[in-house]
RNA sequence: GGCCCGUUGGUCAAGUGGUUAAGACACGGCCCUUUCACGGCUGUAACAUGGGUUCGAAUCCCGUACGGGUCACCA
């Protein structure tokens, strides 16, 4: 088979020059990880921050693994967190197609390049052939050495004409060593006799990921190949492929995992959220990019110490000498930290507009004003979803015991409790007007003329409106959320309660 | 087991031969206060370990321990 060299020039012709160009190039396994999120925002950041091209590639190659739909909860995601990418299968561009099983041709026509250039060659032994070693631990691994590299043509040509099936492996060189440079862990050098000749190009025609990567990469001018740090023992290979191509080597930046203990890192399998899930928990899409990004990266000079980041912001800061070599623990209490400080900064109005489903979740009485309620919260909560809990005393009072009365720091016990309750509901029943100020000036005032403090009252009435120890807002605001005539059948209410559990003195 | 990589408070981290070893989260205390939050102040807490090199080491070198990755026709 002849090889068509003005192919290769023309696809040479077809690369882009002069940008920074970066992809993200997920396999489609319908769920985004937070370390993928990670490794798509790092990506987009660098090509962003260079005024480059952010690339999406679809890596399908592994027939047997993939899930419909995956594409969309990629593209879905991508968008949701505004990552927007520049070229991909769903807007094409000049290097396409972007996905890999539309790129057979490609790099089958390469593995063969690279076979005439003397790195590759084709491998006909059977997979049950490779001797299986046991290195102890439990641990198995298969050592591949066969004479395939050394078949005369004749006899390459012999098989193939026959339909022997056939795999194309890397030809590693047996001596020296291969030193290959990443932007976080600096210079890996390895003796070239601890490579293995892997596999480029499966039986099934598909290439591994190995080789797809670095066909594409090449093709498709990536400057900067980021990605997770378990390539890291590949990627001297890489250089070798590189090499033999004449082709130029791109800026490595490989990350360290995502990690959900010491041990272990964040898995579906383990149950640790994707990002959909942490959204589905609450989550603001800003505030997990913001500590997702801060997750393995720091900001560098002036910027060390500040921590709120908008997708902009990081734009601006970000540099890719602030990597972290080292693994990073995904601590949620951080994320809660981040959701809480994000939720504060909303404008009020956006807040209620966010909050008002979930209000509405555990508040049907049309005649409460959402907003309202959203007013007490924005401070008070740290996740949308932990809403309706805080706020189901508004429908109905629950049922509450007689101790919540008593409080030391508010010098309230239930005897104290029941005299305030009955000074108070008199004194509320006369306000003309059911107004905040109205409400407060008027328990305010009852307070200094009862001459007890402030709290000696509030309790007391927050209590009996609430049913709660803990509640959003003070009595004042909930009494006006309530109404003047609900305030005052859940005083009655509290006074009877009081009254029922009343010891002799 | 071979090879590669990593190791600063519970967590995220700053730090690139001379610092009282930042900051944030979490946790404790105090203040504010109408509960809880918010906000403010404050406290506990770290350079895995042993050798070097050096006047001086978290920073450089070597060993050890521990952890991770990899050794697939998976990515």
């Amino acid at each position: 088979m002849a090889l068509d060299y003005k192919f290769f020039d023309e696809m040479e012709a077809r690369i882009p020059t002069g940008q920074v160009r970066t992809r993200f190039a997920p396999s489609p396994t319908g769920y985004m990880h937070v370390g993928n999120l990670r490794t798509a925002l790092y990506t987009w950041l660098i090509a962003r921050s260079h005024g480059g091209v952010f690339i999406l590639r679809i890596e399908d190659t592994d027939r047997g693994r993939l899930v419909k739909g995956a594409t969309d909860v990629i593209y879905k995601t991508l968008a949701e967190c505004g990552l927007t990418h520049d070229e991909g299968p769903d807007i094409g561009g000049p290097v396409g197609p972007y996905i890999q099983t539309d790129r057979q041709d490609l790099y089958r026509r390469y593995a063969e390049l690279l076979i005439e250039k003397g790195a590759a060659y084709r491998c006909f032994c059977n997979r049950s052939e490779e001797e299986e070693i046991d290195v102890g631990d439990g641990v198995k691994i298969h050592q591949h050495h066969c004479g395939c590299a050394e078949l005369s043509k004749e006899e390459i040509n012999a098989r193939t004409a026959a339909g022997h099936p056939y795999v194309i492996r890397q030809k590693i060189p047996r001596e020296g060593t291969t030193t290959f440079h990443d932007v976080t862990f600096g210079d890996i050098t390895v003796n070239n006799e601890d490579l293995d000749d892997q596999i480029l190009l499966k039986s099934d025609g598909l290439p591994t990921y190995n080789f797809a990567n670095v066909v594409d990469d090449h093709l498709m001018g990536i400057t900067h190949v980021v990605r997770g740090s378990e390539y890291l023992s590949s990627a001297p290979k890489y250089d070798l492929l590189y090499q033999a191509f004449g082709w130029e080597i791109p800026t490595y930046v490989h990350c360290p995992p995502v990690m959900r203990d010491a041990h272990n890192k964040m898995s579906k399998r383990h149950g640790d959220p994707s990002y959909e899930d942490l959204v589905a928990q609450g989550y603001l899409t800003p505030a997990i990019l913001n500590y997702v990004a801060l997750l393995g990266w720091s900001p560098k000079g002036d910027l060390a110490e500040q921590e709120i980041f908008s997708l902009d912001g990081l734009v601006k800061a970000f540099d890719i000498g602030g990597i972290s070599k080292s693994p990073a623990i995904f601590d949620i209490a951080k994320l809660d930290y981040f959701n809480a400080t994000y939720l504060r900064a909303m404008e009020p109005a956006a807040f209620a507009r966010a909050a008002e489903p979930y209000i509405r979740r555990a508040v049907k009485n049309p005649s409460v004003n959402p907003a309202e309620i959203a007013a007490l919260l924005q401070a008070r909560c740290e996740k949308l979803t932990e809403i309706p809990e805080k706020i189901d005393f508004f429908d109905t009072l629950p049922k509450y015991d007689v101790s919540f009365y008593t409080n030391k720091k508010s010098k309230t016990n239930a005897a104290i409790s029941l005299d305030m309750l009955e000074k108070a509901a008199p004194v509320l029943k006369a306000i003309p007007e059911w107004t905040n100020d109205a409400i407060h000036d008027a328990l305010i005032n009852l307070a200094a003329e009862a001459g007890v403090k402030n709290a000696t009252l509030m309790w007391p009435v927050r209590i009996a409106v609430s049913g709660k120890m803990v509640t959003p807002g003070g009595a004042v605001e909930i009494c006006h959320i309530l109404g003047k005539e609900e305030t005052l059948r859940r005083l009655r209410a509290g006074m009877e309660l009081l009254k029922s559990e009343e010891h002799p003195v």
